[in-house]
RNA sequence: GUGGAAAUAGCUCAGUCGGUUAGAGCGCCAGAUUGUGGUCCUGGAGGUCGUGGGUUCGAUCCCCAUUUUCCACC
């Protein structure tokens, strides 16, 4: 169920209730890709930094330890000690950034692991049996992600058979969550909308897309590199095609920046790599912009990662400390980043809900956005 | 004390059969990263080639002395 609660120009915040909680939007997921935020944070950690949604990934879930496995250990909330709302991506996505020699067919994606280089064969049936095994909260349609700047000619059969995938994956969704031994016979849907850079086949697809009664709506091929006002200029165009009463998920996006501009276009759901793999390398967000955490400006500075936030690292541990451990090559270090940059993000979306809620949310993306560039134009300055 | 080996970037070492701006790896200083292969990638700074003489048109390289370090032996 998905009630919105306030509107603000086209962004919105709202409440969507799930099998496995209820799930505030705007929401920034953190991803988990196997069961684990990368840097050393569980499902423990998960509870003290705000996550509302956790994300994990079929395709490498699929590979190891199998989902077979994990549906033998009663699926993957039980696995991970995470009792809130899960979603999994596809596979699709993977399959075309990280496989090896794929080849796709009408039927599905035959593909060589990158662990193993093992053959491999998945398809829209595959994908759902393999995220019903997983027992997610929500499950993604099985999609084509083509390059971000992939020809017409491309795109159009690509997108024709996204949507054949995406019947297939419903009639497959719909008989796995009818099954006795179905772990979660709840489990979600969300159909993504594909189209590259052409906002007719964009939109066309949207309205194809909205016609199957679905749990939510995602928008799949963008942030993978056009440019910043190009995929502004998709979401201004395709937001509005999608259904108003489910919520809409802008996949692998982003920068702080790139979630105000996209909230105010009506966008609920985000997920990104950046604020953990950042995190990873000591880059660290702040409401003065990104700081790397590495430099020798802070091998004597007692202040926090960021003076204004609330986390637990910047309640307890200077920048000169961090600093020490991420050369030292600690684990410490780089989990203590990405614990913050994830408290960060989660916090803008809360700061983000108040703001749509009291209707200032105009104001507050500009203050946002304003701390972000006086920063960058400080750190231009003094170099 | 005797004999031998070595001395080149912050570290570990290449190299120059004597010839323009002496290289690598690591480290250091920065950058990059968007539905995650933590190990990847990009750029930058840094050396009077131990010191003093000699030979030579020219020496980091050859010769002599010297200092330091290491090894072996007494």
């Amino acid at each position: 169920m998905y009630e919105i609660l306030s509107t603000d120009g086209v962004a919105k915040t709202a409440k969507f209730t799930t099998p496995h909680g209820e799930i505030l939007t705007p929401c920034f997921m953190n991803v988990a890709t196997a069961g684990a935020i990368k840097g050393g944070l569980s499902a423990i950690d998960l509870k003290n930094i705000k996550t509302q949604v956790s994300l994990s990934n079929t395709y490498h879930l699929h590979l190891r330890p199998t989902d077979t496995l994990i549906r033998q250990l009663g699926g993957l909330h039980k696995f991970m000690a995470w009792d809130g709302p899960i979603l999994t991506d596809s596979g699709g996505f993977q399959v075309f950034s990280l496989a090896h020699r794929r080849k796709i067919k009408e039927e599905g994606v035959y593909f060589s692991s990158h662990i193993d280089g093992k053959k491999i064969f998945m398809g829209p049936e595959e994908s759902m049996q393999i995220q019903s095994n997983l027992a997610s909260t929500i499950a993604m349609a099985f999609d084509e992600c083509p390059p971000a700047l992939a020809e017409r000619e491309y795109i159009m059969p690509s997108v024709d058979r996204t949507t054949r995938w995406l019947e297939r994956s419903i009639k497959e969704m719909n008989r796995l969550n009818s099954l006795q031994e179905t772990i979660n016979k709840k489990q979600l849907l969300f159909a993504i909308n594909q189209g590259g850079l052409f906002v007719d086949i964009r939109s066309s697809h949207a309205n194809t897309i909205s016609n199957f009664d679905l749990d939510g709506y995602a928008i799949g091929g963008l942030a993978v590199g056009e440019t910043h006002d190009q995929m502004y200029y998709i979401l201004d165009n395709v937001v509005e095609h999608l259904p108003k009463n489910k919520p809409t998920y802008l996949m692998g996006v982003g920068t702080p920046e790139n979630i105000l501009e996209a909230v105010e276009r009506g966008v609920d759901l985000f997920d990104c790599v950046l604020p953990a793999r950042n995190g990873r390398h000591g880059h660290v967000y702040t409401n003065e912009g990104k700081r790397n955490i590495y430099n020798a400006q802070y091998e004597k500075d007692e202040l926090p990662i960021d003076v204004e936030c609330q986390c637990e690292v910047c309640r307890n541990f200077s920048r000169a400390y961090i600093r020490h451990l991420l050369k030292a090559k600690e684990i410490l270090g780089m989990r203590l980043c990405v614990m913050h940059n994830l408290y960060y993000y989660n916090n803008l979306m809360s700061e983000i809900r108040q703001a749509i809620l009291t209707r200032q949310f105009k104001e507050y993306k500009k203050m946002r956005l304003d701390g972000y560039r006086l920063a960058q134009n400080k750190n231009t300055l003094n170099r």
